[in-house]
DNA sequence: CCGCGTACCGGACCGTCGATCCGGTACGCG
DNA sequence: CGCGTACCGGATCGACGGTCCGGTACGCGG
């Protein structure tokens, strides 16, 4: 058994060799594709055109990933740049917030990941720039962490409640629901029927008025 | 092998008929005590003293169990009772909200289940008593939606915020960040140390603020 | 009092998963 | 040229969600 003919044979220049990089990026297009439920070490692996067991050598748990792969989504949220303008830091952090919700929602597997601690480079470095703006625009003492917080947690809650909205099931049981309009009259009047990114717009509206309120 | 001396065999008074409700009763004590990743179907039937293929009977899939375990949550929210007087419609709303939030606080495993469709009774009902008290206070139109939908995105939003921070890992990523300081300064300095009951409130009043300076 | 249907239960099993053991292979550096 | 180290993967482990199919006991009609 003379070693295989060359033809047969990968050239090592031609394979690239497996990074963490390659690993969080493909671990992205197949969540994006497929969904967490079907994201598999196995069918990782197969993507990457490696065995399973290399891509423990790479990262520790599955886990891992899905902490790599939700940051992934935070880097691609542009921060806006240069200064802001005096009174500019609501178009700023509208910007923000928009560009957050958007990176959100186009990856609709990430707000069923919302739930572990965002401690990434990426999600650290939005923070930042969210508590910088907002230090800039006026807040301080304990007004500032609670508009960070109320802001972060406005995007990230709606983005969750909007891609659940997505769902298939969903809209079975929507249809169920309207069925049952007379047990919740009002929310079957007026909450079924509704464009969302006017709804998010409104609301975040109210929450940026709150806010202006209190530091001017 | 005549059957089994009585004293051994359970009798059948005494050994309650397994329930769905008693399912879900023990699967939110189950996941109360060692969180999400721990609960099994046969770790669920064990402490049921069952074995775990019955379960299947009263319930199609695992799934099954965490949607009706996550509306169990939903109905610890007592609904404020009475008719709201005239301006008290702030009052109510910020009891539900606060009611709902601590449900969420008490089952921090509830959190990482919010990214499915939220279409159980309790939820529904729940959510319909929000919507019925903006619009008696005044809401109409698109902005009742938008309202409703901020309170429940802010509640739901910054719940999962702060049971994320109480995990462990949480922590040590916390003190890493505190010495990073240097790359993350206003966020290090600002949004490490805060009282999350104050920063929940504080965040709430933003937006009733602003909701209310939009219906008047 | 009997017998039988139905509501309920569970042992054994299947395919798949995350993760590990341990033996390889090839590239770069001395 | 040889060797260490960075990288890879077949085989395997224990546990999981879910199904098959054969039970068991209770109530109800005769």
């Amino acid at each position: 058994m003379a070693g295989e003919s060359v033809w047969l044979r990968p050239r090592r220049q031609e394979r690239q060799t497996l990074t963490l990089d390659r690993i969080v990026a493909e671990a992205v297009t197949l969540l994006d594709a497929e969904g967490e439920a079907r994201l598999t070490m196995r069918r990782l692996a197969e993507r990457l055109d490696t065995g399973s067991t290399t891509l423990y050598w790479h990262v520790k748990t599955k886990d891992d990933v899905l902490d790599l792969a939700l940051d992934a989504v935070f880097g691609e949220v542009p921060l806006p740049g240069g200064p802001a303008g005096p009174g500019g830091g609501r178009a700023r952090v509208s910007e923000l917030v928009g560009a957050w919700r958007a990176a959100l929602l186009r990856h609709p597997w990430s707000t069923g990941l919302l739930d572990r601690p965002m401690m990434g480079p990426n999600a650290l470095s939005r923070t930042e720039f969210l508590y910088a703006t907002l230090a800039e625009a006026g807040f301080a003492g304990p007004d500032l962490p609670a508009a960070a917080f109320s802001l972060s947690t406005y995007v990230t809650g709606s983005a969750t409640m909007q891609a659940r909205e997505r769902d298939a099931t969903a809209a079975a049981l929507r249809d169920q629901l309207r069925a049952r309009l007379a047990t919740y009259p009002t929310l079957a009047a007026h909450g079924l029927d509704h464009h969302w990114d006017d709804t998010f717009a409104r609301g975040l509206g109210y929450l940026l008025d709150g806010m202006a309120s209190q530091v001017r």
